[in-house]
DNA sequence: CCACGCGCTGCATATTCATGTATATTAATT
DNA sequence: AATTAATATACATGAATATGCAGCGCGTGG
């Protein structure tokens, strides 16, 4: 199951300095995920992995600066094709997703640096997003829905 | 006829993983209900049915669906198995299961779809539910308390 | 009693999607 | 610059699923 790669991919990646696609494939292969390296590049584009320049390690391109614009268009991306629905609780807003699509949405939404959002938990089908107060949260629910459509 | 195998693929779905039309196809052709690919894909579109991420398999889209009474007992039957403790804290309440548990009666909780949620996250031994306010989550304590017993 | 409409279905085929193979392209190394 | 390592991509394949079309059975209004 592909998604399920994509989250290993994300683990091995966060847990350990991977360097190389095929240095990855062992990784995954050690997880049970076969695949060949044609496949990890296109997951990786997926992902919007990048090479850290200290290491040349793999990792989320937010932690290095990526480009604002380029963040909220993935993100966009993202939001229109995983998100069922969205709503606002205090100064929390909940989102639905598609089962284990919340993982990879929360990512997006990380990535995108919204000022109004403090932090983001994802389960399977869920994502809470923790926003600064209910101004934001609000602000943070029309935000997201723009950027659906 | 067509009712009736309606409610037969709900059955074998919810008892078993099924991972392709074709091996629906079996399990129903087992049961006399012999039908083709063809019309078990507009059934599950009817039925709304979708791919769990986790291991592919069908099951009903825990957004919507499924009779209400089912899903409670399910739930009562899953908190009396795994819930250690609960407690509300403001509009949230937090669950405490045993290890590795959480998810599975995070999924309970979100099939009973009890109107006082908005949304639930399960780690590994500890769920968090979203309640719409301080009220509602007092509420969901006392309904699974009750539940549980 | 009959012609018509409509729901349901099978058959055949189109579409979608993930992936591997082979190769082109790019980056690094010497 | 030449060589090698790493990555990206064109193409093809196979599996799963969706769908256009036609036939069938059934109930209804004529």
């Amino acid at each position: 199951m592909k998604s399920q790669r994509l989250l290993a991919i994300l683990d091995v990646v966060e847990h350990e300095a991977v360097r190389s696609q095929e240095q990855l494939r062992q990784r995954l292969a050690a997880r049970g995920f076969v695949v060949t390296q044609a496949t990890l590049s296109r997951d990786i584009k997926e992902l919007g992995l990048v090479k850290r320049s200290a290491d040349g390690a793999y990792q989320p391109s937010s932690i290095e600066g990526t480009p604002q614009t380029t963040a909220l268009g993935a993100l966009g991306k993202a939001l229109s094709e995983y998100l069922v629905n969205i709503e606002p609780v205090q100064q929390l807003v909940v989102l639905r997703t598609g089962a284990g699509q919340a993982q990879l949405l929360g990512l997006a939404i990380d990535r995108s640096r919204l000022p109004e959002v403090v932090g983001t938990l994802a389960g399977d089908d869920t994502i809470l997003i923790i926003a600064r107060d209910v101004q934001n949260a609000l602000a943070v629910v029309k935000k997201l829905k723009d950027l659906a459509s």
